[in-house]
DNA sequence: CGATTTGGTAACAATGTGTAACAAACCGGT
DNA sequence: ACCGGTTTGTTACACATTGTTACCAAATCG
């Protein structure tokens, strides 16, 4: 399952009210949840209820242990992202804090813009994007003649030639593959092509579905692939072998 | 095999000439083979080349790796000494020398026969020390009738011969072979590749990956191994063998 | 059967990638 | 420090792909 970049959870882990309120508005605001704690003991019990996406963390907490330590302990746990707020801008804490494994460094006082700039270029680049399709084995789909190669990204036809299919063309053969005899509905469709949601009067599917059929339908007058279903969507209609 | 501690080979690496001329004249004067570099890339190639006893480590290094990233990168690697030299004498700089894994610190301007007293030092303690035990375990990875081995940096062709990769082009091939049927973003590509972010319209990427693919595809024109991904970056569609 | 809705499609606009050419940075050797 | 050869980053433009709009035809409805 997709979701927008944005529907990511941030704890704020902040002894000081204020920042956890500035940072709760303006993050909630912008569509992310946002959870909140003042100390460590409060963090490692967010942690435990919610699964969260990213910590923001102020490097000089009072009581026992500071950010420092926190970021430490975390380290040892888990691989969630850190992004560090400081009281000041010096290259030291800096070098503290990369060093110990936070993924940025912000120093106070920050403007709001600037930590939701680098919090989704964190986001981004953390983690690749999710495979769409598990293992690194072949993974060759067959129908009406046709072999689809959901790991190399290619299209052959029956004598042997490869076809070749733009990403988008790929990643909607694929979804109907994958589904074969369903309808898929346009929002499933953008979302598994795309990734976004379909907007309304959005014709980018029909228009993706024309340029499909074109390379693999015998008769793109009379489809015998790819069928619309009225009203709902298309679905794939060739036995998969 | 034992060697007596005067014949160790050390491996400076500064950015400032003048250091490692200082260091070179008077450790050589001394009865040691010693090796330069200036920063991370040559440093890793001399490492490559030489079997080095120690490294004495420059703290702040211009460029995108600093001694600090530098000394990091060593400790996964390998556990070969390593004295930090610094500009300060302060306490956080010997804190963070120390949690990096450096076995001593010295703040510059430092005497060249402290120093030296030091490095004795060192270089005693780690003698017993088992032989290093580089290659005991291979890092190559086939496909398509290439080998890449990760260790040696190495890219061999179907029939053996070697097909030399720059580091930018070496670091990108790994990123991929490492993460085969995934979709790599360019984000996460310049983390792995480059270590830095990614700007607005940065097409750094998708150079890098043109470059790599007329070494490794067949036609460049119709890429086989690394495909383009349209809005979200690239992946690696050979089976891993 | 005419009105209305929905899908098919062409045409074009908007966006993204491929690539050459050049500038900048880097490296190894004086 | 300087120099020549590499390598990498940037820019510009060509080309490819996708998104949007408009219009037509087919299906559906009353």
């Amino acid at each position: 399952m997709t979701f927008p970049a944005n529907a990511a959870n941030i704890l704020v882990v902040d002894d000081d009210p204020r920042i956890r309120q500035m940072l709760t508005r303006y993050f909630e605001g912008e569509g992310y949840a946002v959870s909140t704690a003042c100390g460590g003991e409060e963090m490692r019990s967010q942690l435990k209820q919610k699964k969260i996406d990213i910590i923001l963390l102020d490097l000089s907490l009072p009581g026992g242990q500071d950010g420092v330590d926190l970021a430490r302990e975390l380290r040892t746990q888990s691989d969630i992202p850190i992004m560090m707020l400081t009281g000041r801008d010096d290259v030291l804490d800096r070098i503290i804090g990369i060093e110990i494994g936070a993924d940025d460094y912000i120093a106070k006082p920050f403007h709001l813009r600037e930590v939701h700039a680098r919090l989704k270029s964190i986001l981004r680049r953390r983690q690749p994007v999710a495979p769409r399709h598990e293992g690194s084995q072949e993974k060759i789909v067959r129908f009406e003649g046709w072999a689809l190669d959901l790991l190399r990204r290619q299209l052959h036809s029956r004598d042997g030639r490869e076809v070749e299919l733009t990403t988008g063309e790929f990643d909607m053969l694929a979804a109907f593959v994958q589904h074969p005899g369903r309808v898929l509905t346009r929002d499933f469709l953008m979302d598994a092509t795309r990734g976004r949601r379909l907007e309304a009067f959005d014709r980018t599917i029909d228009a993706q579905i024309v340029r499909l059929r074109r390379k693999i339908e015998a008769d793109a007058k009379h489809p015998q692939l790819i069928k619309a279903v009225r009203g709902v969507g298309y679905i794939f209609t060739a036995k998969i072998g």
